[in-house]
DNA sequence: CATGGGATTGACT
DNA sequence: GTCAATCCCATGC
C-alpha cells in the first residue's frame, strides 16, 4: 500500500476534497474507501481556522498531508486532511467510507453489524477505524494513518456536489462531495444522488 | 474564571 | 421531529 505523495494535497482544497473521493483511508487493519467529503477553507466562516492562528486551530496551517482530528459536540473524532501551501490553512472532512478491511473489528468496535452502518458518518468512520485525538498532527502519507489511491478493482465514482452538513455558516456553498450511488454516503443525500 | 457553542449520533416521541 | 450526552476552546467579564 503506498500512500497518496504530499504534492496531491499542495492543491486547491476543493480539487482535492472532490479527488479524495474514491481513495483508500487505511488504520492499522481496518481500511475503507472514501465516499463522501467536504471542503473547509480559513476564507470562509464555518471553517475552524477562520479565526486565525490558535492553539486548536494551528495544524489547519501546517504543511499539506498533515491529518487534523478534533473532538465534536464533546463525543465524536473527526478527522481531516490538511490541504494547500503550509500557511494557508484548508481542509478535507472525511465524512464516509464504504468498509474494505478489518470489517468484523469495525463491527466490534461500532456495536452494528450493518455494513452500510459501519462508516456512514464522520464520527462512525473515526470509531469504526480506531482513529482518536492522539492521530491529530500526524502524517498522512508516512504516518500510522494513511490515504490511499483508488484500489484496484474499484470504478472511478460518479461525484455528485451538495451542501455541507451540520454547519451554520456559509452553509450554502456546494462544498460537499459523495459517490453517487454508495450506500454508506451519510444523510442526507443531496439532490440527483 | 464562567459561559456557550459546535464540521454528531442515537434514542425516543 | 426532538433532544441529551459531553468536552475543547474561544470569548468576555
Amino acid at each position: 500500500m503506498d500512500a497518496l505523495p504530499a504534492a496531491f494535497y499542495d492543491r486547491p482544497v476543493l480539487e482535492v476534497a472532490r479527488d479524495l473521493v474514491g481513495c483508500e483511508l487505511v488504520h492499522g487493519p481496518t481500511a475503507g474507501v472514501i465516499v463522501e467529503t467536504e471542503a473547509y477553507h480559513q476564507s470562509e466562516p464555518a471553517c475552524h481556522a477562520h479565526i486565525g492562528v490558535t492553539a486548536r486551530t494551528h495544524v489547519l496551517f501546517r504543511a499539506p498531508g498533515t491529518a487534523y482530528v478534533y473532538r465534536s459536540y464533546g463525543i465524536h473524532a473527526l478527522v481531516n486532511a490538511v490541504c494547500e501551501p503550509e500557511g494557508v490553512a484548508a481542509a478535507v472532512l472525511i465524512r464516509a467510507l464504504e468498509p474494505v478491511e478489518g470489517i468484523d473489528l469495525m463491527r466490534e468496535r461500532r456495536g452494528v453489524h450493518a455494513l452500510d452502518q459501519l462508516c456512514s458518518g464522520p464520527g462512525k468512520l473515526t470509531q469504526a477505524l480506531g482513529i482518536g485525538l492522539g492521530l491529530n498532527a500526524t502524517d498522512l502519507v508516512t504516518g500510522p494513518l494513511r490515504v490511499a489511491p483508488r484500489p484496484p478493482g474499484w470504478e472511478e465514482p460518479e461525484i455528485v456536489a451538495g451542501t455541507r452538513i451540520g454547519i451554520t455558516k456559509a452553509a450554502e456553498l456546494p462544498w460537499r462531495f459523495c459517490a453517487r450511488g454508495s450506500r454508506s454516503v451519510s444523510r442526507p443525500r443531496p439532490p440527483g444522488f
